[in-house]
DNA sequence: TGTACATCAGTGAACGCGCGTTCACTGATGTAC
DNA sequence: TGTACATCAGTGAACGCGCGTTCACTGATGTAC
């Protein structure tokens, strides 16, 4: 485990630091929780002494958090390249839920660290990625498939995602169906179809359960029809 | 702070078990995150030595479950209150969503705790309240408004519920909009609203936002000319 | 009524733990003269 | 080419911390005789 390690030459310090921020990333997937963070785990693994830590992080807290930002470099390429190419804006935000989703269950403890916990504020990588989704919104909306701002839609899709993957990866033994893309896929349809209907019903004109039932029902056999 | 205590007479131990019980969760409450909570700081509010916790508790975890599990009765209890009485069974699911809504952010340490922590299994209570989401769904499903397994729609109600109150209870400081509830509202809404429609369209028929919007309009336009 | 005893709620002192952090230091490398 | 010096990456030993937990104990109350 420990690496043996050469003393950098003069002006090569930053290697250590990158050394540092990968053996720290490997030790919180290893351990699936960011309490396995200690100083002094990194610098063995690293093969080093631990106030070394010090020459490159202000601490410990300071550590884990760039350990954890890193990743969301990491979300706004994967965003930005399968946003574009696809015309339909409804399918184009379900992609981008899609990436989200996917993105936050492989990276599961700094998913956690970032967003579940309650000690810092949001990231500007969190917020970029949020402004992200409020544009695919904005578009729905630009095409005359929702109503609304596109800043509130946009926080009923984000909750339901943040919502799903939290469940998953706070509660992995409950009894999930098997297909977990299945359960993503239909968060997403969910999230996205209601937002849809919802900004063109108006809070106090909310139609009777039967009344809905029967229009969507109606619709839905004309789509079949054609 | 520190409370003057009488000794408990024999078999009347039990006494200190409630005293420890609120303390500790008034030390929760106070300090807004669990970490607040030391077995000394316990004994300490309560006016006892911090040993004494051992006579009730088998240790720190042992108590921080037992202050959290408490407040699961509550939400049964609040369940079962708003959800009769409602004949409509989509509003009665969104009653039953906004009891949820309300209660984790009434107790925001506590379904921290239960929810948002990747160490614990699923509590019996946590379970309870989602067997009622699902049985909510059930009836939905009975009345011909939504379809397919009830399990899996309740998941997605789930998902965007839990998402939006975690987001809430974790970034506070997000540029959240002014009015909370109408926030809560409207994700109730969406997921609603979107486990109808989403049932009534086939994955692999999805009709494209041009249609959906159009069909949609027409049908909201509908209603409102009634 | 008095006395010995059992019960049991709670005490007090101490243990060891691993942690984050500090500080004076070393020793190899590159550089100026 | 040789030597003195500055630079700077990394060391090693120690600090204090608050914590959870253990253990032998005390001392008031109730009870049996």
């Amino acid at each position: 485990m420990d690496g043996k390690r050469q003393r950098a030459n003069a002006g090569d310090g930053e290697k250590l630091r990158e050394e540092i921020l990968e053996a720290a990333e490997a030790l919180l997937i290893e351990a699936g929780t960011e309490e396995a963070l200690t100083l002094r785990a990194v610098a063995r693994q690293v093969g080093v002494t631990t106030p070394s830590v010090y020459l490159h992080f202000a601490g410990k807290s300071a550590l884990l958090e760039a350990v954890c930002l890193r990743v969301w470099h990491e979300l706004a390429a994967r965003m930005h390249d399968h946003a574009s190419g696809v015309d339909d804006p409804l399918r184009a935000l379900g992609r981008c839920g899609r990436v989200y989703a996917n993105f936050a269950l492989d990276h599961p403890v700094q998913y956690r660290v970032l967003m579940m916990r309650p000690t810092s504020g949001l990231s500007p990588g969190a917020d970029a990625c949020f402004r992200h989704i409020v544009q695919a919104v904005a578009a729905c909306v630009d095409a005359g498939i929702m109503r609304g701002a596109p800043e509130s839609l946009a926080v009923g899709l984000w909750s339901a995602l943040h919502g799903c993957v939290t469940l998953l990866i706070a509660h992995p033994e409950f009894a999930w169906p098997a297909d977990r893309d299945a359960l993503i896929d239909g968060t997403i349809r969910m999230a996205g179809f209601g937002s849809v209907l919802a900004s063109r019903i108006p809070r106090e004109a909310t139609p009777s359960s039967e009344a809905l039932s029967a229009g969507l029902d109606a619709l839905t056999k004309e789509w079949r029809g054609h």
